[in-house]
DNA sequence: AGAACTACCGGAAACGTTTACAGCTTCGAC
DNA sequence: GTCGAAGCTGTAAACGTTTCCGGTAGTTCT
């Protein structure tokens, strides 16, 4: 009962085989230089006594652990579980896995964190919302780190590769969707400031207003300062006391859409027969509130694929052309959006 | 720019202070036999320049490489980041690392995944809602590999340690606060009747029933077969339409909750007025659909935490007393409950 | 004063791979 | 019939650690 299961080694099968290790080695890695038969003799074997290379021994002598360290707020479940799955996923095709780091809200230690995650432990790291300055990003890029940044935070210079969801263009598509619908007061809620995913959908949200014809109301956009549900319903209260209150909110997030419907209802008025609300992001939430959230789809699932094909790139060949990618938003049209009252 | 950044190894941290490696190994290992002032020297130098053994090398040395695999199905995101974050951190505070292993839909891929995680990637394994019978998980064991279960699926045998939540006494509360209110024609709607979560519920949902001399009604009892919002809807609207319909439902998780919310809604009932709900898990959905739910809080991080305080002890031959931790479970209530309507 | 510890440290062998290099065939061309 | 090239394979040197084993110096005991 004390089979202490010592794994089989490279050095077993080809004994077994009657060859040498290197050969075994090459026909495990797939090189060309290995006779087809000698290859089909060792795959039996190998397959036979399910053997796998043993990944530190391949990691201490190729240089290449077959791990990618992800680096992850954990604070936005819904939001980085769609992530996660892509990019384990595509991943797992190529053999790789996953090792997951949790950056908790202790600045100091996410720099940090790349560094040591990096070094004999990953081949290279997918940073999701980093806090990090796009200088710090440079300099660990410089030091010969490999990654990619997923959803940056802040706007990032030059070389730093990249994947995110396409926010102008979906806030646009939402706000055209109101439009379309009838509304002409349309306010924003927006999230924090300094973030990208705020400023540019604040574009998009202009953008379309303008090609409408409309002037944006400067008291029709207003700033909740964070994501959470809480600060939705504070902002849209101030809206909603507005001599000539809105009849329509596009919510830079769920949250805060939820937020606003929150507010809406608990001064009388209904969603969407008084007020539209549209959210972004389509978080699972978004589907279990009643009424259910018209909002901007971002390709979670997407991006992580998207983020683990770009790494890969730079991992094999050094040098990478496509720096930046930016993937497309939609959106996804429910209850909460309705034609306006009058 | 081609800063190609070789990493700092023990050999010149060795070097540097005038000792021998094995002595660098030592202090960064916290053996105790070292001289103070060599092992500060050496601290110092570590320090000064950021060694971290490679763990590449350290696991091909030492049999272990810091590492634990996770697999867990990722079709339930809100229930699983708590786990995740929970374990993650824990494993951080004894400087491991985790890897992600999702294990999708096949099943016949999962046995086989725990093997390959084990061969040189990882040191155990956290298997959480395996999907496996508690015979192949034994094999696992004899085998070899070292893992902990985490909220079993299936009932385990003996020698499978395993953590899981309080399912029995949490349904006790949720059906004695139900009782509290005055309550006396409460409902269950199940989940999966294969699943130790759905029979263990049930069978705290009979015993407090039974000690307030209160007997069950069969009808009262509907299986909805899965754990998916659809299901809540039908099998809320199968209690809501019985002769004698229930004054409350006690849903055996958040989803199932909801959709006996808005079963009830769409019958022109409203809740907590006309039929009070309780869910169980606590999700973060619970507090965001409306009326906020009252439900019964599973302890996920704490889950995650234990697991790997279990798993940990495994790995250090320890031997490990406890096989099986239950953690206690909480009502949480919220809006969803009320009297009843009299 | 010698023996027996103890505390500390270094040498060197492992751990399981990948890969540069060299060697052996075989074959076509001259 | 020799030469070079091409195709295949084996040898052995890395990769960066941990840890066993042995050695030296100092200390205590008898």
């Amino acid at each position: 009962m004390v089979s202490v299961a010592t794994r089989v080694t490279i050095r077993e099968i080809a004994d077994l085989a009657g060859v040498s290790i290197a050969t075994v080695s090459r026909v495990v890695n797939g090189r060309d230089d290995v006779s087809e038969e000698t290859r089909e003799l060792v795959q039996r074997i190998v397959r036979e006594h399910g053997y796998t290379a043993n990944r530190s021994a391949r990691g201490l002598s190729a240089g290449r652990t077959g791990l990618i360290g992800v680096l992850v707020p954990l604070v936005h479940p819904a939001y980085f579980s769609g992530i996660l799955s892509g990019a384990a996923e595509a991943l797992y095709e190529h053999d790789m896995r996953l090792v997951l780091s949790p950056t908790r809200h202790e600045h100091d230690r996410e720099v940090g964190m790349v560094d040591r995650l990096m070094h004999g432990v990953t081949d290279g790291a997918l940073l999701v919302l980093p806090e990090e300055s796009s200088d710090e990003l440079e300099r660990l890029l410089e030091q010969g780190n490999r990654f990619v940044v997923v959803d940056p935070r802040s706007p990032l210079t030059g070389s730093i590769p990249s994947v995110s969801a396409a926010h102008a263009s979906g806030a646009g598509q939402a706000v055209e969707h109101l439009l379309g619908l009838g509304h002409r007061r349309i306010a924003a809620i927006t999230g924090p400031h300094d973030w990208v995913a705020t400023e540019d959908r604040l574009r998009g949200y202009h953008a379309a207003l303008g090609s409408a014809g409309i002037m944006a109301a400067p008291e029709l956009v207003v700033d909740a300062g964070q994501w959470e549900i809480a600060a939705g319903v504070e902002a849209a209260e101030r809206l909603l006391s507005l001599p000539e209150p809105p009849t329509a909110i596009f919510a830079f997030n769920d949250n805060l859409a939820v937020g606003a419907i929150r507010a809406a209802r608990s001064r009388g008025l209904s969603v969407p027969e008084d007020l539209s609300v549209v959210g972004f992001d389509d978080v699972e939430q978004a589907t279990v509130i009643t009424p259910e959230l018209t909002t901007v789809r971002q390709p979670l699932e997407e991006m992580g694929r998207m983020a683990v094909t770009l790494l890969i790139r730079l991992l094999d060949r050094q040098r990478f052309e496509t720096l930046h990618v930016e993937l497309a938003t939609r959106l996804v049209v429910r209850d909460s959006t309705a034609p306006p009252a009058s």
